[in-house]
DNA sequence: CGCTCCGTGC
């Protein structure tokens, strides 16, 4: 030591004057030059490199070290440890960590958080309590660090299922002076706390874990009571306090509050800071207000892949999906890497949008990444699939998984009731009880609607009436829609007008008119005008219901009454959404609205569609009017019906695909009966199948049939 | 030693 450069001695006696990594690769040669590879001051260098996180010069000098000197000092173990932690190689920390107790080195303060750190990311809950043990018999409860540590762990695990009635046998087992603290039978819940309210000093890393602690777990009372007692403490939050309470205000909705913490988060200089701006993204977004997120996207100065998530996820959830792509390209562009949460935010956007091609392309993509075997990720693609009519794909990417949870199932449930497969629905989830996962509130919307779609009133009265019973789920708007609907088509319109009345809330306008379009087809006027008079009470507005009445005033033939309310709907101001259809013809979308003669072959289309008439007319085809609500002639009726949207996209997708390719037409509204009736011919006398996706299930048309049976 | 983003909804 003495023949050391006084220099180089007084480095080593205080190594973080070295700040960066050339300065201990230069501090290090000079000692190699002088020395040779001494045990004690490569444990110095060490150090210095584990500090800077120079993971492969601390691994590789550490290996150097050990063979030089097998029983290296305990330093250079904790700081190849520590080292190994922080870059995330957990299993490596752990593996140095067991080999330094067989070495017979005592562990100490300075190295439980990284293995702490490592065993909780590694999810290792029995590993997690021996290491517990290991803190109490070494004495290092106290130490600040390895507390704050012991409480990250603690929370971390409170999230995992089945942890809330396990016992902690670490109190118990390791030091007998625990049970005076703990007890017998603590749960791990209370864990953190505990820990917490054992620590004889606190810092705001202290704090900032139990608050992320309980907002992580759901308990936000919780989580603000422990904002307040920290700012009385004088601790003002910082950056980590502030993005862990925001997802609180995200998931209450409360924008006034995000929007105070918005505020404090400017006037305390956190602007710049990716992790507020990207919990202000979310937090926006969920209060639906996405001009906001992206406001804050926009001005952020650095943005990590994170930041990108959460704005594309803000567009894809308040259905602004083109938007949502755009951000996507953007991203790509921009070289930000992609990650499974972008693929889980953006799948959705093509399932709304049913950009089955994309969604091809992304599902590749995710496949060469490695990401398929992410449930949220396989559950999105699994509705993506469904909701573009690919059913069997869709059950073979859910059989694939390796786990389901209720969303996974469900999204199929529902894809089977899309595309009219209501038996394989129940099936499916007969199978997830089985499976022992407990249906959710929008797994009954699902079996609903396939009960709905299939006329099963039986099945869905005992779904119904089993949710509330069995699974404690009141029912909500979209259970009674899909009963009223069901009970409604099933002509059971008295049993259907009960069930709404007996509502516990206020029902809303479109429950009522799901009930008066049942009224038109069942010709029922007298309970129709009870209906209108309820939607008119809740809902003065609603054109929609208006039409409705005076259609059925005028099959009625009550003209009058027809007449009057037409006036009311005048005076309303009539605006009806335009019927549009569209066809992906070679990564084209093409789109026609009812009556469109606009597109460049519309005249082509007009030929095909005349010769097709002619052929459906020998096989024994009437058009039928009953559907065609507007004052015209016989003739006028039957041309209004020839250029219906979805068949100016069937001619369209049938001249311009080869014979035999499969045609997927996309429409906005209900398709009317006579374009039932003609497709299914079409899809007979031009041997193609022919899928047309409404705006609430699909129709697989095939050899002159439809896989909803007519039921629709 | 601590923080942010993801899948099912008539």
């Amino acid at each position: 030591m003495s023949s050391l450069p006084r220099r180089l001695n007084a480095l080593l006696r205080s190594p973080t004057a070295v700040r960066n990594g050339s300065g201990a690769k230069q501090l290090h040669g000079q000692l190699v030059k002088h020395k040779g590879v001494l045990s004690v001051h490569t444990a110095t260098i060490l150090s210095l490199y584990a500090s800077l996180n120079l993971l492969n010069d601390s691994v590789l000098l550490f290996e150097v070290l050990r063979r030089s000197y097998p029983s290296a000092t305990a330093l250079a173990w904790k700081s190849v440890i520590r080292c190994c932690a922080s870059a995330g190689l957990s299993e490596v920390a752990i593996g140095y960590f067991s080999q330094m107790l067989a070495s017979g080195k005592r562990p100490d303060q300075k190295v439980f958080p990284s293995v702490l750190k490592s065993c909780t990311l590694l999810r290792d809950e029995k590993l997690c309590e021996a290491i517990h043990g290991c803190v109490v018999k070494v004495g290092s409860e106290e130490d600040l660090y390895t507390g704050n540590a012991l409480m990250n762990m603690y929370a971390k695990f409170h999230g995992m299922a089945g942890f809330e009635n396990d016992e902690i046998e670490v109190f118990d087992e390791m030091h007998e002076s625990n049970r005076t603290y703990f007890g017998r039978g603590c749960s791990r819940k209370d864990s953190v706390r505990k820990v917490f309210d054992l620590m004889p000093t606190r810092d705001v890393v202290s704090w900032n874990t139990v608050i992320a602690g309980n907002a992580q777990n759901g308990l936000y009372e919780e989580a603000m009571m422990m904002v307040r007692k920290m700012a009385e403490t004088n601790l003002p939050p910082d950056s980590y306090t502030l993005s862990s309470i925001l997802p609180i205000f995200a998931e209450y909705v409360d924008v006034n509050k995000g929007k105070e913490i918005h505020g404090y988060t400017i006037r305390h200089g956190f602007q710049s800071d990716v992790f507020i701006a990207s919990s202000l993204i979310d937090m926006y977004a969920k209060c639906s207000r996405v001009e906001d997120s992206i406001h804050v996207f926009r001005l952020m100065p650095h943005r990590d892949s994170i930041s990108w998530n959460s704005t594309i996820a803000a567009c894809v959830q308040n259905a602004m999906f083109d938007e949502g792509l755009k951000y996507f390209r953007f991203m790509i562009k921009h070289r930000m890497k992609l990650m499974p949460v972008t693929f889980s935010s953006i799948i959705p956007a093509c399932a709304h949008l049913t950009a089955l091609q994309l969604g091809k392309q992304l599902h590749g993509y995710i496949t060469r990444a490695g990401f398929i075997n992410n449930i949220f990720i396989a559950s999105s693609l699994v509705d993506m699939y469904a909701k573009c009519g690919k059913v069997e794909m869709a059950r073979h990417l859910l059989n694939g998984m390796g786990q389901h949870d209720m969303v996974s199932w469900t999204a199929m449930i529902m894809g089977y009731a899309l595309n009219g497969h209501a038996l394989e629905a129940i099936s499916l989830f007969k199978k997830m009880e089985m499976d022992g996962v407990r249906p959710n509130y929008v797994s009954f919307i699902a079996v609903l609607t396939a009960c709905s779609h299939a006329g099963l009133v039986t099945e869905a009265q005992e779904y119904f009436d089993g949710m509330s019973k069995d699974y404690g789920i009141s029912p909500g708007l979209e259970h009674y829609a899909a009963m009223a609907d069901l009970l409604g088509r099933a002509g059971k319109l008295q049993e259907a007008y009960e069930l709404i009345s007996r509502m516990e809330f206020e029902p809303p306008g479109s429950l009522w008119s799901t009930l008066l379009a049942a009224c038109r087809v069942h010709r029922n006027v007298e309970l129709a005008e009870n209906v209108i008079d309820r939607i008119t009470r809740v809902d003065p507005d609603n054109i929609g219901a208006l039409v409705i009445m005076s259609n059925i005033y005028s099959a009625a033939k009550r003209y009058e009454d027809a007449a009057r309310v037409r006036i009311m709907i005048k005076q309303k101001g009539f605006r009806k959404t335009p019927a549009c259809s569209w066809i992906e013809v070679k990564n084209k979308v093409h789109a026609f609205i009812a009556g469109d003669e606009s597109h460049p072959f519309y005249g082509k289309i007009k030929e095909v569609l005349q010769a097709l008439l002619d052929q459906m007319e020998r096989e024994g085809y009437a058009p039928d009017l009953s559907e065609v609500l507007h004052d015209m002639g016989d003739d006028e009726k039957r041309q209004s019906l020839q250029n219906h949207s979805e068949r100016l996209a069937i001619a369209f997708g049938i001249i311009s695909t080869p014979p035999g390719t499969a045609i997927r037409i996309i429409k906005n509204i209900r398709m009317c009966l006579d374009c039932h009736k003609a497709i299914k011919i079409m899809s007979k006398i031009v041997g193609r199948e022919i899928t047309v996706r409404d705006n609430s299930r699909f129709h697989h048309f095939k050899d002159g049939e439809c896989s909803c049976g007519d039921y629709w």
